[in-house]
DNA sequence: CTGAAAGCGCTTACAG
DNA sequence: CTGAAAGCGCTTACAG
């Protein structure tokens, strides 16, 4: 179908020289007179050769090709960060001409069979991969294919390998602490299921601060959902239908943040007035929810140009556990996050109600 | 660093067979004795053979790689579609277990490099672009390589190539009769720089059923700003700075509607009901708006898919200019549209500024 | 039914 | 400085 490309070979006998010789003279070997090296070189751009690079690997033995696992989606809402990801990831390959390979399984276990058939069939030589789960089978088997990889999240035993990490658990110690500056201490975590080593993490940060603050921990204040829009609507109401609901609540994404929004207007109260809601991401639609979103953001912008780099340096044979990054959140206040003064009215309303 | 995989010479050699046998074998040629086919094959699996397709590729003469050119932000939202489109793509690739690149350029100059390199570099077999120009210098130039290729959108003259688009002429059509039905005759639009093929489907749409509805063109109710939500808000700022602002206008994307939303909100008014607001594209966070954002929606999940499976087709050796499917477009109805009212006092009073 | 051989388009020691 | 040759790991006519 595509038009026949120039070899080597044809490139060779317009010049009179063998494959060899122009094969070096184009790698710039020094053992090329310097008259010969130019008249390749011009020839080359000439006729508009470009080395096959399945060729070019296969005798290299290298597949010069990196893959990046995708998230399957547990939400609708569709991932915007796969495509900065993706960016980033791109330009750092792309300094040195390497691929950059995407691949989505359906299942866990297909996604394993997928890591095994790259690796093995020799198409890519380094991974990087998304959201591990807290002992992600995905890593075990990676390592056991000696596979160079980098890991865009951590998990719980973090020590072996390369990953790019923000601090979630500081990112939601920060926020806390923030409520609580607001004179919050009702505050409720609205998180996603805790296989996924972030939603563990962030957890861990919300209760580390609770009881930093002398604040006490209850199961009811915890609520574990789908990581979507909806699972956090589902959270939500399920607080604001507690005897003695939250004044505050911690969301673990801005996703799950927007359905808690939605489940707080809905019962005619007003985020960030009646009851504080802080999400987790930082994405820019944030700006756009009603109202705008108060949040934990990130400098999303290069995890993926770093993780390409790191990946690189490893495969360059860099000892993986010297690229561990961690990023710290900050906190980026717009309209949800605000003093207890309304909820407090309700909460004396209710403590009223307690008594009668 | 990678563990090394088992070859078809250690295999053959195990079996005491030669390559070429065992490889027939394996690829269920017909001539290879059951009995041996069984015994290799079982051999192979044990051993977890897995062909190196580097070397496969370059001895079949056939990349079995497309590649999805990434579009270019000109928005900071990131672009919520490439997730999906990739998603579908590469199930629609897994199939036949080719491979998915991804590429991204800074520029169209670069990009076109890009492609220049990976089709005679024979790294790819067909490739996938999104948001074509009017008269798109990508397209010429794959033409020009006789790469298989398939558009994800069209261009103005897209009869001698393969794509998959929807129809946004149509949806514009659709979303001011619609608008005018619910009695509003000041309908604005809020649109992309031209040079992209949609912006002017769907300007074209929008004169058309404006002109079709007995109203008449102004060049002030037409804006065209830089794709993004910025550039919604201030196209929006213009149009409500007017002597006679609209009292609706239709945008080009959702997020160009999500800044329209801003500007109004901003000034005091309300979405739906002082000023009506129809965007485009049916993306999820639209639901989160403030308000809820109506808009014309499509069938966005199988749009990956479908572009995949005709490229397949097309590199079979398929006609191109057999895959072109339309899509149509569908309104969401959310609370951004409302019947004229309000909006008409408004007017009203203007009217009577403009007599003193 | 299986083996021996050529070839895909490169790279890179090894001679001369 | 350049040539001749082997090799990367497959596939596939061609013999026998």
């Amino acid at each position: 179908m595509s038009a026949k490309p120039v070899s080597l070979k044809v490139l060779a006998a317009r010049l009179g020289l063998t494959v060899g010789t122009v094969s070096r003279a184009l790698n710039g070997y020094k053992d090329i007179s310097p008259v010969t090296r130019d008249r390749v070189k011009r020839a080359a751009d000439e006729m508009g050769y470009r080395p096959n690079q399945t060729a070019r690997r296969l005798s290299l033995g290298a597949p010069e090709t990196v893959c990046y696992l995708m998230p399957r989606y547990s939400s609708s809402i569709a991932q915007p960060f796969v495509a900065q990801l993706l960016q980033g990831l791109g330009e750092a390959l792309s300094k040195r001409n390497w691929d950059l390979l995407v691949s989505h399984a359906e299942s866990s276990k297909e996604e394993l069979a997928q890591i095994d058939r790259l690796v093995r069939s020799g198409r890519v030589g380094g991974l990087v991969i998304s959201r591990p789960l807290k002992n992600d089978p995905r890593i075990r088997l990676i390592q056991d294919l000696k596979c160079p990889f980098v890991v865009h999240g951590r998990t719980a035993s973090s020590d072996d390998y390369a990953w790019y990490d923000v601090d979630g658990d500081a990112a939601f110690v920060e926020a806390v602490n923030h409520l609580v500056g607001l004179g919050h201490g009702d505050i409720a975590f609205v998180g996603a299921p805790l296989q996924y080593q972030f939603a563990q993490d962030r957890l861990n940060g919300y209760e580390r601060a609770m009881l930093g603050n002398g604040l006490t921990l209850t199961r009811e204040y915890t609520q574990i959902a789908d990581f979507s829009d909806e699972g956090g609507e589902i959270a939500t109401n399920m607080l604001l239908d507690l005897p003695k609901p939250p004044t505050a609540i911690v969301c673990v994404s801005d996703t799950m943040a927007l359905g808690a929004l939605a489940a707080i207007r809905e019962r005619g109260m007003v985020p960030g007035q009646d009851i504080s809601v802080i999400g987790y991401d930082g994405l820019k639609f944030g700006t756009h929810a009603n109202p705008p979103l108060s949040t934990m953001a990130q400098p999303q912008a290069h995890a993926g140009r770093r993780l390409g780099d790191m990946l690189l340096s490893i495969i360059d044979g860099d000892d993986p556990t010297k690229h561990q990054e961690l990023q710290r959140a900050y906190l980026l206040r717009r309209k949800t996050d605000g003093p207890l003064h309304l909820a407090e009215a309700g909460s004396i309303v209710s403590e009223r109600e307690e008594l009668q």
